[in-house]
DNA sequence: TTGACCATACGAAACCTTTCGTATAACCTC
DNA sequence: GAGGTTATACGAAAGGTTTCGTATGGTCAA
């Protein structure tokens, strides 16, 4: 089975995940009203990209009610980590480690964070061993 | 002035800025000759692509030869950063930690690395006081 | 100097993304 | 049940990416 492997989100596709990310299920109109704050499209713009990516598998549809409910078909992280290894993969050089030494670099991480990341570390050198 | 900043690179053009870093000033022959190796595209089709780059501001040329010389505009490091903060800004929340936990937690980096990051860490949380 | 070869330039097709107008149907209220 | 509101579906335009064919001119050697 398996099928294909859903497509890497566009930019505009990568807004609408967003807002179903932090809302859950949501019909368009509630998509439409969360990005007008931000950016503005027409309602039917995003009513046009949600049925495209429910074509590309980006999201799922519940028809049941008039107005349909669309919810994304992989997690955040799940989808963080595919774009994630895709830019590993076309910039860095399959080493997620130099993608991780300049992200840090670039950082304005906070303490809290730093510390969270350090944790993260002590952990892995540990299950290395 | 500043101009405009230069625009994300699409997928083929970052293909092309690979061969650039790696191999460093090149004439489009070169450079299609290096990406035959894994994709294969016209020669003019990377022409095309380079000329178009040139426009863009992502590449410079130097037409004293009859072929050609292209370099990359901007060092691997400055790219990397770009698509990286473009990446956490749109789908990290602009939380840069985020990314790079994401990004530890999938890694396999080697002992070195991770001790390289710890390192980076030491001091940033030096440098945040 | 002519022909084979190699380079760039140009234009256009094919495809994808983003946008939205318009058509049509469902629903609600009076 | 008529009219206003709100939904989806559809089609198509505008712009960007990727592809390559063809035109044109420089270079070199016989």
């Amino acid at each position: 089975m398996a099928g294909k492997p859903t497509p890497r989100p566009t930019d505009s596709e990568l807004g609408i995940l967003r807002v179903l990310w932090e809302r859950g299920p949501s019909t368009v109109r509630e998509v439409h009203d969360a990005l007008s704050r931000s950016h503005d499209s027409g309602y039917t713009t995003i009513l046009k990209l949600l049925q495209i990516m429910t074509e590309k598998g980006l999201v799922v549809r519940d028809e049941r009610q008039r107005a349909h409910v669309y919810a994304t078909s992989l997690s955040q992280q799940r989808t963080q980590s595919q774009l994630l290894g895709d830019l590993i993969d076309r910039a860095f050089g399959g080493s997620p480690a130099k993608l991780v030494m300049q992200a840090l670099s670039a950082s304005k991480a906070s303490a809290e964070e730093l510390t969270v990341i350090r944790g993260l570390l002590d952990r892995m050198e540990e299950e290395a061993k």
